[in-house]
DNA sequence: CGATGGCCTACTATTAGGCCATCGGTGCAATAGT
């Protein structure tokens, strides 16, 4: 069979979508491949079709749980039963019978922590693996260093399980996180494909704010304003909490909030009401979205700006999936980068405390102040790191921390110039991933787009009759 | 770092203001106790 009759034959579709047929051939020309692919082009099918055409089973490695569990359930709909996600919601013994019999499974979806577990990877050994698969790949340069370390050991299990054919999947990475992906999974000759990280049909809109408490009354004339449904992201969880109510103060009843914070079920429910429609805007910190597959979102705002250019940009591009026009407005006051900042210093352990380890001994449990389990993480990940280089365990550490931050900085300046330059958005952004832009109509507030096209389309007969001068420059010029 | 909230004070009614403390993102796995 060909590849295009098992499109047709085992999913029913009958022409791939851009980058599907690149990345699969170049699986099954025997290619290790990474691809870079515009958010929903359907990138699932890019290792569920090889998975039917080679012998052996697929290792799939998932950030989320919840994205496990949405794939576990898509497989079984589609009728294969062979398929298992290996995490904490299998009991004990559900996950021992599991792992005695893991050839049973075509599919196996998997946490980095948990390939680092040695039972598991003993199981996986013992298994002819055709595929290994590692999901949202920009995770291992985002998150490997300091957040979830066992992103950056991913490449010493692929090379414990053989060195298998691999596939690397993400939406967002330019030229350094590629690269970064590359090495970290020791991949030495790599087949990349590369689509653009423009998505034309969202328009970037920068508002100048003059000072926070002004944010609260823009952000609530934007949610009056936009077709929903939307998204409304901020850097805090009590921040996303209150603007959520003060929307429903206002009428904006169909909202919600949603953070890390909350409890699993809480977080479920709001995302599946959200992906019902019974939700029209959420208000989230950065843990709503991955996975969150709604094609209709009509606008993303920022209340405020991201930590870094990338984040922003895969927050925006969860809008207007479906190609249809949807905005993003960010209401930018300067200053906003200062919780960053905080946060990105209080994410590792501070020189005492490095100290009290490195230099006195101490086990990382008893330092004083305490550590987050963040910080115990990347004080246990890079002093074991330095003993198996043979290096000194403090100045390591001391080292990384340093180099981390300073990353996270430049990052952070990186965001800041781009929202206070007077020049196009997108052929900025596009211009970091060495892409050149092409003019387009609705493109950004510096190139100019016209708010009313994203207006609540109920309001939008009314709006073209009967809206005066002085409506439709406050919307164009909201400052007056 | 900086925004916010609670508390106290001033001084006689309600509220304005100063001071200090607190808090701040992303998730896996495993554990303990209901």
């Amino acid at each position: 069979m060909t590849i295009d009759e098992h499109l047709y034959q085992t999913f029913g579709f009958s022409s791939f979508r851009p980058g599907q047929r690149e990345t699969i051939e170049s699986l099954l020309g025997g290619r290790h491949t990474l691809s870079m692919l515009p958010t929903g082009t359907g990138k699932s099918l890019c290792y569920q079709l090889p998975a039917y055409m080679l012998s052996g089973s697929v290792v799939v490695v998932s950030p989320l749980l919840s994205l496990m569990q949405d794939q576990v359930e898509q497989l079984k709909m589609k009728g294969e039963k062979r398929v298992i996600a290996l995490n904490s919601f299998l009991q004990y013994k559900e996950k021992n019978a599991a792992l005695l019999r893991l050839d049973r499974y075509k599919f196996i979806f998997l946490s980095p922590e948990m390939l680092q577990m040695p039972n598991v990877m003993q199981a996986l050994r013992g298994l002819s693996i055709a595929l290994f698969v590692v999901d949202e790949a920009h995770c291992i340069s985002q998150w490997g260093y300091d957040f979830r370390p066992d992103y950056s050991l991913l490449g010493k299990a692929r090379t414990q399980l053989g060195s298998p054919l691999t596939l690397a999947l993400t939406a967002t990475a330019n030229q350094k996180v590629r690269a970064d992906i590359r090495e970290k999974l020791r991949l030495t000759d790599v087949e990349e494909w590369v689509f653009s990280v423009n998505r034309p049909n969202i328009a970037v809109n920068i508002e100048m704010v003059e000072e926070p408490l002004q944010k609260r009354v823009r952000l609530l004339e934007w949610v009056q304003f936009l077709q929903a449904p939307g998204i409304v992201y901020f850097s805090g969880r009590k921040s996303a909490e209150e603007a959520a109510a003060y929307l429903k103060q206002h009428g904006i009843n169909r909202s919600a909030f949603y953070h890390g914070g909350m409890d699993a079920g809480d977080r479920l429910l709001i995302q599946h009401q959200f992906l019902n429609g019974e939700i029209d805007i959420v208000c989230a910190t950065s843990a709503f979205g991955m996975g969150i597959n709604k094609e209709n979102v009509r606008f993303v705002i920022h209340y405020h700006m991201p930590a870094q250019i990338e984040a922003y940009l895969q927050e925006i591009g969860r809008a207007g999936r479906d190609g249809k026009p949807a905005i993003s407005v960010l209401l930018y006051v300067p200053g906003d980068e200062k919780l960053h900042e905080f946060i990105a210093e209080s994410e590792f352990p501070d020189e005492g405390q490095i100290r009290q380890v490195t230099e006195y001994g101490l086990h990382p449990r008893d330092v004083q102040p305490p550590l987050s389990e963040t910080q115990l993480r990347f004080l246990v990940h890079y002093a074991k790191t330095a003993d198996e280089q043979g290096q000194s365990r403090s100045e390591l550490i001391r080292d990384v921390r340093r180099k981390l931050l300073e990353k996270k900085a430049v990052k952070r300046v990186e965001m800041k110039h781009w929202v206070e330059s007077k020049d196009c958005r997108r052929a900025a952004y596009m211009q970091m991933f060495h892409e050149k832009a092409s003019e387009q109509l609705q493109c950004c507030d510096r190139c100019g787009l016209d708010p009313v096209l994203y207006k609540m389309k109920d309001r939008m007969e009314t709006a073209e009759k009967g809206m005066d001068w002085r409506e439709r420059l406050n919307i164009l010029l909201p400052e007056f």
